[in-house]
DNA sequence: CTGAAAGCGCTTACAG
DNA sequence: CTGAAAGCGCTTACAG
C-alpha cells in the first residue's frame, strides 16, 4: 500500500534511528558522516538507512551547517553562447567540488538583476557569481557582502568596487584589432556594439556604464589615436541595440565617407554586418575588412572564416567559479581581480584597405554574392 | 561596530518580533503575508523589518511549506546550442512563476545523470526536467516519483514509461527531410549523428537508445524504403562520436560509392561536414546536398546557406517547464505527452543529384574553395 | 562512543 | 486578530 503521490512522507533520521535502534543522534552522525560513532553501530544504521531508501534533507541539513553548497550566477541571457560558455566553466569547477548552481539571467536589466540576487540570497547560496549590467548602477551587490557572502564579478567589474572580478583585458585586444587594421591602411574604422549608451552617439569623455565595452571603446580610441586618425570617435557606434545592428551597419558602409572595416563587438553583430555587407554587394575583405569579438565555431567556415578576438570564455567562468569556492572556504587570494588575455586569430576577413576612389561597388558585383 | 564577514548573524523573525513588540507568530504572519494580521501590527512588523532590513530564510520556509520555489533541470551540456535555447524557454516560464532553476550538464552520462537527479531532489525541488542521456536506462528517474515530485522529460522518451514528456516529432521531420532529397533525384543519402550506438554500425532491427536519435533513423529508413531504396541502412552512421565526424564524413564522400546528400544530426555535424566538403575539393549543392537539424543563426550565412530542420527548442523548453508547473500545482493537464512539430527550412544546400559518372572532381576544382 | 536536549528560522495548528 | 507551543529534519554542544 503505498502512499499517494504527493502526501508521502520522507524517511527520516528518526525512522533510521529507530530500526536501527540507536538515538536519532546518533543515526545523523552515522548518516551524516560526522562525529564518533563506533564501526557496529554505523553499519546498523546505513543498513537500516539502505533497507528504508533514506535520503537526507539537504534543506534541512542547510538550516543548521548555513552551508548551502549552492552557487547563484546571474548572467545576462543564457542563449548567449558566450554566458553558455562560461556557465559550462562554474558548473565543472563548482560540481565538482560538489556544488550545484542556480542560473539566472538579468536580461542586462539592472532591476532584473537586483531582483535575482535578493532572491539567491534569500535562498541561501554560498556565492554569487554576477555579470552586472551595469559597471555604474552597482549599489544593490552591496547587499551580497551584507549577507556575508563573497562575490564574483564576471565579465565586467563595478566602478570604484573591490569586488572579486574575472575579466578580459578588453582594452589590449581592442586596441591589438584596431592596430592589425590600421597596418593593412585602413583609416575608417568602425567599431559597433549592442551595449545601449543613453546618449546615443558616442563623444569622448562619454561614461560607458559596461565595464567591458567601456574598454573596448578605450582600446580602439587609444590606437586610432595613436595613428594620429582625426575624430577617431565618429564611427563608434553604441546604438546598435536601439536602432537595429543592420540599420547601423548601413550607415556606416552608405554613408558619405564609408568606413573600410569594422569590429564588431560579439559574434551574433558580426553575423549580421558579415550579411549587410553581402547584402550590399561588397565584398570581404575587398571592400570590408571584419574582426569579430568571440570565436564561435561557425566563424571558421564562412567565407572568408572570420579573424576574431579570441577570449577564453570557458576559462572565465572557471575562474570565478574557483575564486568563489575561494572565499567561501575562506582561503587565501592571491589575486582577487583576474584578468585574462584574449588572442587576435587571423584568419582571412582582413585585407589591405580599398585605394580611395576605386570602384567599389563594380568590383563587389562578381564577388560579393551568395552563389546558391 | 560591524559584525566581521561569516560571523554576522541574520536578521530573524523573532528580531523583527521583538523590535515590533509582537509574537513570533504574528511577526511571521505579517513578514510571509500569510494568516490574519491587523493593518495596525502589520505596518509596525513591516516598518521593523524595513528598519533592520530583514530578509526571509527561503530555507527555512521551504523546511515547513515542502515547497522550495526550485526545479531541478539536468541537461546533457549547457554548451551545447540547443540546450541553452531550452533553458531559457525554461528558465522565463518558471521565473515568471517564482520559481529557480538548478542546472546541471550529464554530458550525456547515465551515471552522472543519476547522481544529479538524486542531489537535485535532496535539495527538495520541487519538480524536476531531464533529458535523459539513455532512454533504455531510466531506472534511477523511479527515485523522483519515489520522492512524490513530477518528472518531464525533455527531448527524449523513456521507453516503456509514461513520465510526462515534451519533444519534437523527429520521424516526420527526419523523413521529410530524407523525401526532399529523394525528389531532388538521390539516392545515397547518408545521416550522421554523434550518438554512440554500441554496436558500431546501424543494422535495421537495432535498438538505439535515444529516442530523438531513434526516431530520426526511423523516419530516414522509412522514407528511402518507400522510395525502394536498397540497403536503406548503408549510410547512416552512429559513429560519428568514436570515430570523429570528419572520419566518417570522408568515408560517406570518398568511399567507392559516394553519397551525393547527407543529413546532420545537429548543426555541429553539419559544420564538419560542411569543411569536409569544402576540402575534399567538392561544392555544395553542385556535388553534395547537405541539410542539417537545428537552425543556429550561422547556417544563414554560409556559402550557400543551409536547408535546415528548425525545431522549436525555445518552446520546448517552455512547455516542459509549464507541465512541471501544472504537475507542481496539482492542476489538471491535457496532454502529457506534448509532440512539437519541426519545419524543413529551404534554403540553398540542396540541389539535384549530380549524374552518375559526372566528373565531379573536375567541377569542384574551380567551385567548391573558400576564396579569401 | 552514545543519548537527551536545544536549536537553526520559519510555519502551523490550537487556544483565547 | 494574537500568542504560546510544537514541529519541519537535521546538527550541535553538553553530559555521561
Amino acid at each position: 500500500m503505498s502512499p499517494r503521490p504527493g502526501s508521502r512522507r520522507a524517511v527520516t533520521v528518526a525512522d533510521i534511528a529507530r530500526a536501527a535502534k540507536v538515538s536519532k543522534a546518533t543515526a545523523a552522525r552515522a548518516l551524516g558522516d560526522y562525529g564518533q560513532v563506533s564501526d557496529a553501530v554505523r553499519s546498523r544504521v546505513l543498513a537500516a538507512a539502505e533497507e528504508l531508501n533514506y535520503r537526507p534533507n539537504a534543506l534541512a541539513r542547510s538550516m543548521n551547517t548555513g552551508r548551502s553548497n549552492t552557487i547563484g550566477v546571474v548572467v545576462g541571457d543564457i542563449e548567449n553562447p558566450f554566458f553558455a560558455h562560461a556557465m559550462r566553466g562554474i558548473s565543472d569547477v563548482a560540481n565538482r567540488e560538489g556544488y550545484d548552481v542556480i542560473l539566472t539571467n538579468s536580461d542586462e536589466d539592472v532591476e532584473a538583476e537586483q531582483a535575482a540576487v535578493d532572491v539567491l540570497l534569500d535562498k541561501q547560496v554560498d556565492a554569487l557569481i554576477v555579470a552586472p549590467a551595469s559597471s555604474a548602477r552597482v549599489g544593490h551587490l552591496a547587499a551580497v557582502g551584507a549577507a556575508g557572502r563573497p562575490l564574483v564579478l564576471l565579465d565586467r567589474r563595478a566602478d570604484g568596487r573591490p569586488y572579486d572580478s574575472v575579466t578580459v583585458d578588453n582594452r589590449a585586444a581592442a586596441a591589438r584589432a584596431t592596430a592589425e587594421l590600421l597596418a593593412e591602411g585602413h583609416r575608417r574604422i568602425a567599431f559597433i556594439s549592442t551595449h545601449d549608451h543613453p546618449a546615443g552617439v558616442y563623444t569622448p569623455g562619454d561614461t560607458i556604464t559596461m565595464s567591458s565595452v567601456a574598454d573596448r571603446v578605450a582600446g580602439v580610441m587609444e590606437a586610432l589615436t595613436d595613428a594620429g586618425i582625426p575624430s577617431p570617435e565618429q564611427n563608434i557606434r553604441l546604438d546598435a541595440r536601439r536602432r537595429g545592428v543592420e540599420a547601423v551597419a548601413r550607415d556606416l558602409l552608405e554613408g558619405d565617407d564609408p568606413v573600410t572595416a569594422v569590429i564588431a563587438s560579439d559574434s551574433l553583430i558580426a553575423m549580421t554586418v558579415f550579411q549587410t555587407i553581402r547584402t550590399l554587394g561588397l565584398s570581404i575583405p575587398g571592400d570590408v575588412s571584419l574582426i569579430s569579438f568571440d570565436n564561435p565555431e561557425w566563424t571558421g567556415i564562412t567565407t572568408p572564416p572570420l579573424t576574431v578576438v579570441e577570449q577564453p570564455i570557458y576559462e572565465l567562468g572557471a575562474a570565478a567559479a574557483r575564486l568563489a569556492l575561494q572565499r567561501i572556504h575562506g582561503e587565501r587570494v592571491d589575486d582577487a581581480a583576474v584578468v585574462f588575455d584574449a588572442d587576435l586569430l587571423r584568419r582571412a576577413s582582413v585585407g589591405p584597405a580599398p585605394r580611395a576612389g576605386a570602384p567599389v561597388a563594380a568590383l563587389s558585383e562578381t564577388e560579393g554574392r551568395n552563389t546558391p
